[in-house]
RNA sequence: UGGGGUAUCGCCAAGCGGUAAGGCACGGGACUUUGACUCCCGCAUUCGUAGGUUCAAAUCCUGCUACCCCAG
């Protein structure tokens, strides 16, 4: 009997995950990553009631679980790094670092030592298979997708990974919970950052990163403000500025973080050009295949991400080793560095990289490179 | 010191005798495994202040106060 090594959050997606794969008879066990220690206002660990539920789920479906503690790991390869890319004046994802190192990497050799064949995530996406070649697909649920967040796997990652849940919708998950009266059924979907949790993100950050007040310019240098620490904000931030009422009454944005300055650069409207680019340049490309989907210096047509759950927009990529170079059809709102644009060829997920910077201009001579 | 003007929510701003629009900001919620965006709801028993006229005033009258402008 192949035996399955199930990550469990305690939430819905998961626990259903688990059961699945009791039903279709495998050795399934369950796995509780514990990779964040807080206290709450209590004193009592955040992730305790999680693990609650987990245990619960897992006495429920009738498979043995444990709880596996990642805080070095995450702290080291998550969190660190998260805590330089704000210094650096940029806007990390930690959780699509979060599934490559610890998830897909630290987890999935636990459970290799679990002997296990395969781990299971509660993740919305498929695997699809092309020559003997794992591939990621989107999720069944248009709503719910979360390749976005597996970007950075590889195929050999996901060859190890099973996600009973991917094919389902949202609904159809709950409904399944529900007619097998799992406890967390009609838990809240999480949000925020994985393991971490929702929480004041601004509370949060100052207790790791130090304050340095300055002023809010507009492009003109205009003073129209005072900030609290440009890692607090990130480009198309409307909310927290504080400013309003003043010029021609409408809305700031944030367009710009100027480190240099330590000035934060603001605009007027949601319209504002500055918000808009078309051209985007990124780092630290990885590709899930061993085979790229065209050869470098050759340009090649794919939709790309931005963000997550933004629907596919259509570009013209080119790669340079780990450079990325898009061009999108349509304006792209608020291109931020440090955020991830991940490239897809219809539902399957090729891969992507970090932003580095984005533009109205090209960055590139496009005019030579294109057909 | 004369003359004129303006004072309405944190900011901007409707209102012109009939019982306080709207925008921005802010707060709450929804959405969401990053950060954002977006959406929904809330937000002046009160109109610088003290009186007066009136059935009824932020809206009319008077005094006071503050600020602005022009004269000096």
């Amino acid at each position: 009997m192949e035996r399955i090594v199930v990550g469990m959050s305690g939430g819905v997606d998961s626990s259903v995950a688990a059961m699945l794969l009791k039903q279709q008879g495998y050795d399934v066990i369950g796995v509780f990553m514990k990779n964040w220690d807080e206290q709450d206002d209590n004193g009592t660990c955040t992730a305790t009631g999680d693990w609650n539920d987990v245990q619960e789920v897992c006495q429920l479906i009738g498979i043995p679980y444990y709880a596996v503690n990642f805080e070095k790991e995450y702290q080291e390869r998550v969190f660190a790094y998260f805590l330089e890319e704000y210094k650096k004046g940029r806007t990390p994802n930690p959780d699509v670092l979060c599934n490559r190192e610890i998830k897909f990497k630290a987890f999935l050799d636990f459970a290799m030592q679990l002997g296990a064949e395969k781990m299971a995530t509660g993740h919305f996406v498929q695997k699809g298979d092309a020559d003997g070649h794992s591939l990621l697909l989107k999720g069944a649920d248009p709503n719910k997708d979360q390749s976005y967040f597996l970007y950075m796997l590889k195929e050999k990652q996901l060859a190890r990974a099973v996600f009973p849940v991917g094919g389902m919708t949202k609904a159809q998950v709950r409904a399944l919970a529900e007619e097998f009266g799992l406890p967390v059924s009609q838990k809240k979907d999480s949000t925020g950052i994985c393991f971490i949790g929702e929480r004041n993100f601004r509370q949060f950050l100052q207790g790791y990163l130090p304050l340095q007040a300055g002023e809010m310019q507009t492009q003109e240098g205009q003073v129209v403000g005072q900030h609290m620490g440009l890692a607090y904000y990130t480009l198309g931030q409307r909310k927290g500025l504080g400013i309003g009422g003043s010029g021609d009454g409408r809305s700031w944005f944030v367009i710009e973080k100027d480190l240099k300055r330590n000035v934060l650069v603001v605009a007027q409207g949601e319209d504002h050009p500055a918000l808009y680019s078309r051209y985007v340049r990124a780092s630290q490309l990885t590709w899930i295949g061993e085979t790229p989907p065209a050869r470098e210096g050759e340009p090649f047509q794919c939709t790309a991400k931005f963000r997550y759950r933004q629907p596919d927009q259509q570009v013209t990529a080119v790669y340079n080793g780990d450079e990325l170079y898009l061009r999108s059809e349509d304006w792209q709102r608020a291109v931020t560095p440090g955020q991830s644009a991940v490239l897809y060829q219809g539902d399957i997920c090729l891969g992507g990289g970090i932003a580095e910077e984005a533009s109205r201009e090209a960055m590139l001579d496009w005019v030579s490179i294109l057909p």
